[in-house]
DNA sequence: GACAACCTGACC
DNA sequence: GGTCAGGTTGTC
């Protein structure tokens, strides 16, 4: 479910909530959703948070004592602090108990994963070094010379994570209709000007999207358990067949790099 | 670049 | 019963 502005979202919430606070215990509940080998906990407990940050949309969780917990919510994944008095929901797979909360990992589909891995060895994590530039962060002129410098279809390549980092299937859609350009169009063809528009368009769509506090389609909640108020805004995600905001005629939906993949033929070329 | 795989649940 | 889902990875 979640792409860069509900993972924002979720840093921010936990940055204020457990920062600081000391991991008393720690339940390994299932343990096939941790990625490498389940840590000892003897590496977890009697540590405290130190910080969090966000790569794409991996959370990273600093500890006090040099490693780093690393969580990626894939579709159905949630991280929430709750009150240990707050119900166990099904499929909640981890739990770090805090001086003062929990945290706790819950994911249907267990797509998600965890890892833990030492300070040191953060930067040779294969799967974070790959990594392209934060789609937040990335600016005009390196956006457009990236999108300009490959020969592939937009809308793949935006959803590369390799490529740029962050943006998943909503924020896609939305950004290429607000830029003006067809999902199929091969990003080497853009002109810099509409490399340029697609580049304020992205960074308009997830700025948007974050002060909603992400998209609620189905599963996400932000940190703190509430859901986003995104989706309200969507122009063409999940609107297919509904009238284009900016010509009225029908919104269409194709498949695209094996997406679902939504947007107006009239307004987007 | 297309497609299957990983899983559960919602909806038709 | 079949289809689809916010993501990524591995195989043709």
């Amino acid at each position: 479910m979640p792409e860069l502005p509900e993972v924002e979202t979720i840093v921010r919430d936990l940055r204020e909530d457990i920062s600081g606070r000391k991991i008393l215990s720690v339940n390994f509940i299932t343990r096939s959703v941790w990625r490498g080998r389940v840590p000892s906990a003897k590496f977890i407990v009697g540590a405290a948070i130190e910080r969090l940050d966000r790569m794409g949309k991996n959370i990273l969780i600093f500890l006090s004592n040099d490693r780093v917990l690393i969580v990626h919510l894939k579709m159905t994944g949630r991280l929430t602090f709750e009150q240990p008095s707050s119900p166990k929901k099904k499929h909640t797979h981890f739990i770090l108990s805090l001086d003062g909360g929990e945290l706790r990992f819950n994911d249907i589909r267990r797509f998600g994963y965890l890892d833990l891995v030492a300070g040191p060895k953060l930067a040779k994590v294969r799967y974070l070094a790959r990594l392209g530039p934060d789609a937040l962060k990335i600016g005009r002129q390196e956006f457009t010379e990236l999108i300009r410098g490959h020969k592939r279809i937009i809308k793949a390549l935006l959803l590369d994570q390799d490529a740029i980092a962050g943006m998943g299937n909503i924020y896609t859609d939305e950004a290429l209709f607000r830029a003006g350009i067809h999902p199929k169009r091969v990003s080497s063809s853009l002109s810099v000007a509409r490399a340029g528009k697609l580049h304020e368009a992205m960074l308009e769509t997830l700025n948007l999207a974050l002060s909603a506090r992400g998209s609620t389609i189905d599963n996400y909640v932000g940190g703190r358990g509430t859901p986003g108020s995104f989706q309200d805004q969507h122009l063409v995600y999940g609107r297919e067949g509904k009238p284009c905001p900016k010509c009225g005629r029908a919104i269409k939906r194709i498949i695209v790099g094996g997406r679902s993949t939504h947007f107006c033929s009239h307004c987007q070329k």
